[in-house]
DNA sequence: GATGAATGAGCATTCATTCAT
DNA sequence: CATGAATGAATGCTCATTCAT
């Protein structure tokens, strides 16, 4: 019989929101399981350690990702066109889940991001890889290394939703408009004809 | 009297390297004593606590980018020219600079990095602000808020450090080039005449 | 109706070898149970809790010494060759159940065993007494209280056995024999004519 | 500067003290700390951790046998002489230190006492070799191994000081007279002439 | 100013035991 | 009877900070 999934589910959520809050430092597990509503041994049937509990947020993340961003994509659409909206799609998932947003931020730049590190769930890596690379065969974008393109993307995305998030109360006082961004990234990889 | 800096230097030194490796977590100020060559108690000297240290430290790093990029600026060459002198002297900085371009990344995504914080050194924030600001003015760039600019520029540097740093190997191996990316920002943000 | 024993005997054939390899320390119930290939709620319908498990596998120890040594004596030989058989049934026991050895060793150094403690299975505990007393009655042995020839043979034949377990190489190495030991234990506790 | 050494010997009595009444299970790091009247960081100060805090108290404990025994020896008195005294130093001293006869005994059954284990403090192991080889080259007991010696003496005096401590209300009740007990032990290693 | 031993609250993790299935 | 997920008190250990020297 499985062990049901549902409370390794709540454990991962209240460890969201506390990182999101208080840093990888503000995360005790004590307190995730408080938040979870479980008893802090709990959490250790469903994650071996705390590292090995991150990892694991990791991954979900990863998958929750895939499934907003790359699950919309509709490959018969203009690249140009799935662009934008691919651009849509994660910046829309970024706001609308900032505790995730937070964490592949911090996660990003913390020493779990090492070397050695591989992500058990490839799903949102392939799919972005081969995202580009049908850009590019298509001759809808420049003959870049898709990685490079990838990286690129993703960077300027992430940049742009934790400005977002960071200076969103500077942002309105100032009405700046931050919709052109996307365009001025479209404008930088597009192919020249 | 003065409180000597130098041991101060050291401390910074060491905290940096030791966040570098390690992250935030791996940094206790045993080490950081240890490794600077001070005992404990010398820290809180020089910093009230870790959190006034970390502060310090990231004030310490703005300073040091400010020399390395905004004092080798020259305003009287065109804009465009000035643009990938900024471009090349924030890169070289940090790629010669690891634990402090890591440092700045963990501290941005950390949550010592709240709405609250107002860095104590300016310098760096305001002179970016005005680089760009002097580029629109002359009409080299679009008619964009500076802070945008400074902010899309500045995350997008420090993604390509980043992923300089990390992805190195993988870089070399598949023979990535990257020295089109400023171009492609240049393309992202100048004028259309 | 009685319930099966052949789960308490994998329980308690579980714990004794991990007693044996990593002390009463390494010995969670949660290992005991995987071992015995139940699960861990099953071991407190055969024991109250672990106190009392540990205090049942003392009694089943004793009871298997006391198949192993006293029903292998033959009363009606020479008490001189009765204690030699004795001597041998002991240490061969102990040779070839390791596990045993080591717990009961441990047992007896641990506050398990205190000054109230009294083993509920009392056969080995008697019948080396009556043993000794009969040595004693045919003029073999000194006139001792039996309890301290008791005690000293059987601790002479524990320690002897430990120091086979624990010094084993090094005995083989330095070609050192241990055969002559029972001989000076018989020396000192033969009568005297 | 040194570290002062009187907290150290405060941990180590209270220590001892908890492993003599409730064993290692019962000797938590906090209770330790508490008895010894020092915080419980302050043991971290002493040893690396708990292993190496029980490494050490055996270490310090041998050094004291070796205080209360071998430097009461003179080898200038006969052999038999000596022995008599090595054994009544040895039982004195046990008697006078219940709870490093305690500590002494649970050490050797756990797997602290593990074949890789050797004690850092040699003093005491090498003596008692010495001891024994110059009773054999004196001609005063039988030409064996002298490690086989010392093991069975060692043994015989340990345990015949556990028998004293643990059943000392039946052997006073019982008028059981313990005191031919070396005797016989002489006997059993003494040259025949 | 500098030192580093001492502190003790706080943390990750374990494990004996329970109980709903 | 058997199961094993859940519990939460207890444990070993860390580390920011203090303070007597």
């Amino acid at each position: 019989m499985e062990i049901p999934q549902e409370k390794k589910k709540l454990i991962i959520g209240s460890a969201l929101e506390l990182i999101n809050c208080h840093g990888f430092h503000g995360c005790p597990m004590s307190q995730v399981a408080k938040n979870a509503g479980v008893a802090a041994g709990t959490i250790y049937t469903y994650f071996e350690n705390k590292e090995d509990m991150i990892y694991a947020i990791h991954d979900e993340v990863m998958d929750q990702i895939y499934e907003h961003v790359a699950l919309k994509d509709d490959p018969l659409r203009p690249f140009e066109e799935r662009f934008f909206t691919f651009w849509d799609n994660l910046l829309r998932f970024y706001e609308q889940n900032r505790a995730v947003q937070s964490f592949i931020d911090q996660f990003a730049s913390s020493p779990f991001n090492s070397d050695d590190f591989q992500s058990k769930s490839k799903k949102w890596f392939s799919w972005t890889s081969e995202f580009f690379k049908s850009g590019i065969e298509e001759g809808a974008i420049k003959d870049m290394n898709p990685v490079i393109l990838k990286v690129l993307v993703n960077e300027s995305a992430n940049s742009l939703a934790k400005v977002k998030k960071n200076y969103a109360n500077k942002l309105s006082k100032n009405h700046i408009d931050l919709s052109p961004i996307p365009y001025m990234i479209w404008d930088g990889i597009k192919a020249v004809n």
